[in-house]
Order: structure tokens, then C-alpha cells, then sequence
DNA sequence: CCTTGACCTTCCAGTAGCTGGAAGCACTAT
DNA sequence: ATAGTGCTTCCAGCTACTGGAAGGTCAAGG
């Protein structure tokens, strides 16, 4: 299977994949003409990282979830405790975005928008500044 | 003041507003013995970039809200269509990450996280691939 | 006067995770 | 033979810093 295929498959733009190669993410076999050569189990990889990915884990997250995927005995607790934390960290971001979210809506609330200079959201991030 | 102090006042590393300059958002005058000399007005400039990036505008929205914030001739309303835009993609983000989290929540929930191998996280991940 | 230590300078490199583009070979169809 | 697509490598760039090395400057203490 050539790249082009992989990436209509895996959904993952062949750019990515030659990164995840180069990471050592995934290695296909090479043809006699130097065309990557995928086979299944790249693709299955491939399939995996992508998912992994659109879930927000890191790339090195990424490499360990793979190495216990491939691990038959592994203990799964390993896998929860990974995205235990992984779940914890989005939920810091959402509260953080959440935090922002609230005060920019309160100051896009309190701005007019209209043809006149004043501006309680430039006032409010300049708080603290005399001028 | 140098840039210690101003650090200490805006709550900026020393770097990042030494990135700052170098980027030409704010442009401290110089000692003699080549320290930056920073007035009051680079002061408040650093303090309003910091107010603007915490609330998660990029550096080039903040530079553009700076050339607002010093024009005195601005019309709110594209200071209120830039935060818009911007509170558009706060929330777009807060719905991916909140969407990531069900998605994660569930498998966390399903996954019985002890000694054996078998984990539902690692079975969706892999969903799509024989093995 | 000299040294020590804190503070300042510049410059280079690295972070995460790709993405774009150039130059050039391989393959397919006409 | 040629055109067009797909593949290759390599280099550079993106965001917004951050770390570290090598070295100049300044104030205080002995």
C-alpha cells in the first residue's frame, strides 16, 4: 500500500505520516522503487494514532498507549492511569477556556460597538495603567 | 526601570518581554551601558499584552488591539468584533475539548483498571483495525 | 583595589506537531 | 515521447515562548 492510499484510509494527511516515520511512530517496509510499502498493521497503527490524536493525547502519549496496545501483557490499570490523567488535564483546560470565555463575554457585553472610541474592553486590559 | 523590575510589576518573565521587543510590540529606550530603560508606558503596554494573553488573544490580535488601544480615534466596534471572533473560538474550543472529555470520560469509566490486559480505552482506539 | 554575586546583554537552539514548498525520480496513460 | 500524477528527500516556517552559554555591568564587602 502506497502512502496515498494510507492517508485516504487513515484519514491522516500523508505529510503526518512521514513525520510519524520519522518519529518512529509506525515503519513501513520500503518498496524496490523507495515507496514507503504499508502494510496492514501500519495501517492499523496509523488508524490508532489518529484516534489517540482527535482525543488530544500528546505524541508521546501517543507512543506509550502504542507500545501497550502491542503489549499483550500489559495491565490495563496503565492504560486507565494514562488517560486518567489525560482526562484531568483537559478538564484544567476547559475550566481555564471557561474562565476566559466568562470574563471576554462580559466585556464583549459591556462594549457598545459602535463608531465611538470608548471601550470598556481596551479599558479593562489596560486596568492598572494610569493611561 | 529595568527589566527585573518591570518583570516583577507586569508578573512577565524577563524573556518573554525581551521577546516582546524583538517582535516590536513594545520598544524600551536604552542606558547608556545598553540596559533597556523602560517608562511608564512600556509599563502599561506589557501590562495590557499580558491582560490580552491571558484572556487568550494571540500575539497578532494583540497587536492589533494595542494599535486600538493607542489610537484614540478607533471605533469600539472592531475592538467588540475582534473579542467576538475571539470568544467564537474560545467557545468552538471548549466545545472540542468538551466533546474529547465524553468520549474519554466514558472509556476511563469503562475500563476496569487492574492486572489483566483487556481495556475497552485501548480496544475504541484501535476500533476499525483487526488488531 | 579586588572580588563576589546579582543583574543585564546577545545569540543560538529547542519545544509540539505538523505544514508548505522546492527539486527531482517513478509510474501510468496517451 | 510526453504529460500528469504520485512518490521521494530536505529545508524552512509556524506559535509563543524558554533554556542556556558566554560575557559585560554594577553595588557591596573585605
Amino acid at each position: 500500500m502506497n502512502i496515498g492510499e494510507v492517508s485516504q484510509r487513515t484519514g491522516l494527511p500523508a505529510k503526518t505520516i512521514r513525520y510519524y516515520e520519522d518519529i518512529d511512530l509506525v515503519t513501513p517496509q520500503r518498496a524496490e522503487n523507495g515507496y514507503r510499502a504499508f502494510r496492514e498493521s501500519d495501517l492499523h497503527k496509523l488508524t490508532f494514532l489518529g484516534r489517540a490524536r482527535a482525543l488530544g493525547f500528546t505524541i508521546e502519549d501517543c507512543r506509550t498507549l502504542l507500545a501497550l496496545y502491542e503489549d499483550s501483557e500489559r495491565e490495563s490499570a496503565q492504560v486507565k492511569a494514562l488517560a486518567q490523567e489525560h482526562l484531568h488535564a483537559i478538564d484544567d483546560k476547559i475550566a481555564q477556556l471557561q474562565s476566559m470565555r466568562a470574563t471576554l463575554a462580559h466585556l464583549v457585553h459591556a462594549c457598545h460597538g459602535d463608531d465611538r472610541p470608548d471601550c470598556p474592553i481596551l479599558g479593562d486590559l489596560a486596568k492598572g495603567a494610569l493611561r
